[in-house]
DNA sequence: AGCAGATGTGTACAGCGTAGACCTTGACGT
DNA sequence: ACGTCAAGGTCTACGCTGTACACATCTGCT
């Protein structure tokens, strides 16, 4: 990955951030950094390749410090961190967010294989904190991947709902609803 | 609506559930009615007016007998009910679920107050029933307007990751998860 | 008969992704 | 020193998009 495209990427996802994706233009994204939008074509094949660049950069800076310090709490303390992080990510970078989540693109982490070998960043550390919590007998046992998934497909619902302007609290009480909705899913689930 | 309007609702919605959002463009859905792109701004303002029209048709199409038959069974038979008519709907038509649902616009159903009166041909059965899950001791006592959301938001989400491609499962085995999802979810919510 | 509004057509424009031909530059083998 | 070559850039052009605008036609009312 040379430095240009790199800057190019960089500029894709900026754009991306801030406006969504279909204002990610090729002869706009090589203004931004100074070239034709032609020049972009020595450096990503097509625009779902440099939307993809894009993208990967801006997970890879948002989560890269997911899941570090989430050692020894207690697992409630785990699923609330995992939680906050996430919609932190959801909520500040809507139109990134959005595009992750709504695009088909192969190598996407897939369930269930690429999860149980630890792919997303999001997924990953509530599975562990099942897995934990699970051995410690604060879970009821069952399988700690749809139940990773239980914990977790009500928060990615809402956030698709809220998104999609369909949900209209502010964001505390959304947040709020967010954290009543998880502890409702895990009154039945706990021992 | 005039006559030519709804055969040009009708011209996008076909091509909008067959092969997505992108493939309706304004010549493309004139040319299946026999008109030229310009004569459907007689009739609507824009494109988006038009893809607007379209899905309303779809989904009164698909939901026009939702919620029938579902008087006096078990809580948990109506729950499975909404379940399978939602999962018809979402995994047959994935264009048109996937577009109703990533749209933002004014007019869509909102949360809370547009589902307390009972707008969401989806929602409202399940929020009936667990009204009267409620008032016969089935589910604990608490806010049902949260508790359907508890109950849908799994499946909204696993839906979303289904159809963005990152649940590689048969639908068959797809619909026992969110059936099993439910389950799990439920048991936290019965007395 | 004649007028008016609804509904159609034809043409045109700006913006999009991108194909293809061309130019420039710097490194390298001889 | 010089030819060669690849990498990275520009320019032009094509087909597609939504849609603005001018004009034609059909329909029904007075």
């Amino acid at each position: 990955m040379s430095e240009t495209a790199d800057r190019l990427a960089a500029a894709a996802l900026a754009i991306l951030v801030n406006e969504g994706a279909q204002a990610v233009t090729m002869r706009r994204v090589a203004a931004d950094v100074g070239l034709t939008a032609m020049a972009t074509y020595r450096h990503f094949p097509n625009r779902e390749a440099l939307l993809r660049a894009a993208v990967d950069m801006g997970v890879a800076k948002a989560t890269e410090n997911w899941a570090s310090a989430d050692a020894d709490l207690g697992f409630e303390d785990r699923f609330a961190l995992a939680l906050t992080e996430f919609l932190d990510f959801a909520l500040h970078q809507p139109n990134l967010y959005a595009f992750l989540v709504s695009e088909r693109w192969p190598g996407a982490r897939r369930f269930p294989d690429d999860f149980i070998t630890g792919g997303s960043p999001a997924f990953a550390p509530v599975f562990a904190a099942v897995q934990d919590a699970m051995k410690d007998g604060k879970l009821r046992q069952d399988d700690p991947l749809e139940v990773t998934l239980a914990l977790a497909m009500p928060v990615t619902g809402l956030v698709q709902q809220y998104l999609g302007g369909r949900i209209t609290l502010p964001e505390p009480e959304f947040r709020a609803l967010c954290t009543r909705t998880v502890g409702r899913v895990l009154n039945g689930l706990q021992t």
